[in-house]
DNA sequence: CAACAAGTAGACCGATCTGTATCGTTTATC
DNA sequence: GATAAACGATACAGATCGGTCTACTTGTTG
């Protein structure tokens, strides 16, 4: 492994512990064993653990968000398939062996401290999922296009929690099926 | 206090501090020191601090399922507005203090391991708040009472999630909204 | 009142936590 | 090939973790 690949591998190994077992359980220790890279050098790198636990998350923010964008870039062309495409996007995740749960969720309940960096970058993370949600309902050319915005928010953040629990993937599906019920009685702005 | 209060003040002291903090960042030696009871007490009562987690996991259970219902029942007759006034019961619980997210939901981040006592008891309670949400479809006569109890299901957490980060408890309302909307477009069992 | 159960205070245990210090080795770059 | 930065291995520090133990006090109940 190159020395420039060491921060990226910590940070890939610190994301799986710290989504399987949640930020206090990981510790740094098993950070390090998993990883087979020194305790030194990882804190060269991250000056705390919190700097981790932030850097985990930013990383897992931009992969999710890209990730999302790309699917659906692929999935549709029409916005309001592109809408309905996400729920798609969240069934492959939820079949995913890694997936236990919304990473920032489960750090919003470990660090619920508004004044909390750690919960400050949750609430980052899920405005910029919004506002994605409101660009596509936007596009779709939607009256209300933050209003439905929101309520599929709610049904993402519905099904994520369900599917954490129940570890069905399907569960997207049913969003899915609420989602495309509601959008079948939006109306365009301009009619 | 009496004798057999303790052991309820104990349970009190434990539940906020794991909504407030989590479970693993809530330790024995904070939960005895906020409640003033000694350490042999809480352990005459509790053998480990998992039973004592999930003590406080049956009680929330049973106090939240118990408080819906009876919420529910106050606020309504016909089964339909039952449905609705359930996110009436969350908007008064996002508004207080206390609400850090769903507890439940918390647990399994923190124990999401399958095998793990804990995380089955999470597993328990959701089936028994969609188990409530069931009997109320098919209270209402309603065709597919179980997919209409899995979409209210779906609102629902998704609600309390987006709640969680935002401290927003007008976020109830605009899930109760889309239940509305959905509901609307239900069919009768026998129609 | 007697007797027993329950509670208190706090020392204590071994393990684990985050984070630091030491020091020899590897690697990259000029 | 020299130099400097990065890395590895490990011991260590101080705090905290869950949990036990002892010795004493309080409360309940027949």
């Amino acid at each position: 492994m190159k020395r420039i690949e060491k921060k990226a591998h910590l940070l890939e190994t610190a994301v799986a512990l710290f989504n399987r077992h949640g930020y206090h359980a990981a510790g740094v220790d098993r950070i390090i064993a998993d990883s087979g890279i020194a305790k030194t050098t990882l804190y060269r790198h991250f000056a705390t653990k919190e700097d981790l636990i932030l850097a985990a998350l930013r990383l897992q923010d931009e992969r999710s968000r890209d990730g999302m964008r790309a699917f659906v870039d692929q999935a549709a062309t029409d916005p309001i398939e592109k809408l309905l495409a996400t729920f798609d996007y969240l069934e492959a995740w939820f079949a995913d062996r890694a997936f236990h749960g919304c990473p920032f969720v489960s750090a919003a309940s470990e660090y619920g401290d508004e004044t909390d960096p750690i919960f400050h970058e949750v609430a980052l993370h899920k405005r910029l999922v919004l506002a994605y949600f409101e660009e596509l309902a936007h596009a779709a050319g939607l009256a209300d296009a933050k209003r439905v915005a929101e309520t599929i928010n709610l049904l993402h953040e519905g099904a994520v929690a369900v599917a954490q629990v129940t570890r069905d993937p399907a569960t997207a599906g049913r969003a899915k099926e609420a989602a495309r019920r509601l959008l079948a009685y939006e109306q365009p702005a301009f009619a």
